[in-house]
DNA sequence: AGACACTATCTTGTGACGCAAGATAGCGGA
DNA sequence: TCCGCTATCTTGCGTCACAAGATAGTGTCT
């Protein structure tokens, strides 16, 4: 098994990144993990449901249960007013962090 | 012990960040861990070294001894040609990963 | 009916790696 | 001698992404 590099780099950012996918809308584990399976954030659904699962039991983000019209039942996760601030102040750490690691790495492309 | 989440931001990056260190000059580990304390990257000197043993084992760096002038013999490493295209390489992949995480974290920041 | 594919949730075992703490040792000064 | 600073390396632990699989509801085709 060759283990992907990059999965290091998706830790305890994959977690955020669903919190930021909740600011809008109520969305559902499986959507959830479509998403952000499209832009590499997870590689795996396996994934997903651990990690909703620990935002849940921090209280940032609470749990509903609604119908498909087309398959199984779909539980849906939304935002609370904890997981909002816990969202803006990450995004400040994140903002610092990344510009850090820019200015670590070096700006030559080539 | 409260293990602070931003923790594992690093995993992964602070790797990188020491090859970014190493491309103007070589550095010795207890220099590398100073300079990435300051910038937050790494929160122990024990982290260090065992980052620069896996990078040595990947042949992405190489060692040399130097005596100090003011205490123990030092060991500094230096980029290899392949740690330097690792570095390359890995510019770009965290250009376009942190492009995505800015992205869906949402631009908003009140 | 029965078989299959798709959607959907959740669980389990593994591995990578940063963290805290400590062991070891050379150096200089009080 | 004792202490503090520099310097390297080791150990045990916790977190969390990964792959793989279990379970089950729904729809379609035959």
């Amino acid at each position: 098994m060759v283990t992907d590099p990059t999965a290091q780099l998706r830790r305890g950012v994959a977690e955020q990144c669903v919190l930021g996918l909740l600011r809008e809308r109520a969305r559902y584990g499986w959507e959830l993990a479509e998403t952000l399976g499209e832009h590499g954030l997870v590689a795996s659904i396996g994934t997903l449901y651990p990690l909703l699962a620990r935002l849940r039991s921090r209280g940032l983000v609470e749990a509903f249960e609604r119908e498909s019209e087309t398959g199984p039942t779909r539980k849906y996760y939304r935002l609370t007013d904890a997981g909002r601030r816990e969202l803006a102040a990450f995004r400040g750490q994140w903002a610092e962090f990344s510009r850090t690691v820019d200015d670590l790495l070096g700006r030559e492309p080539e």
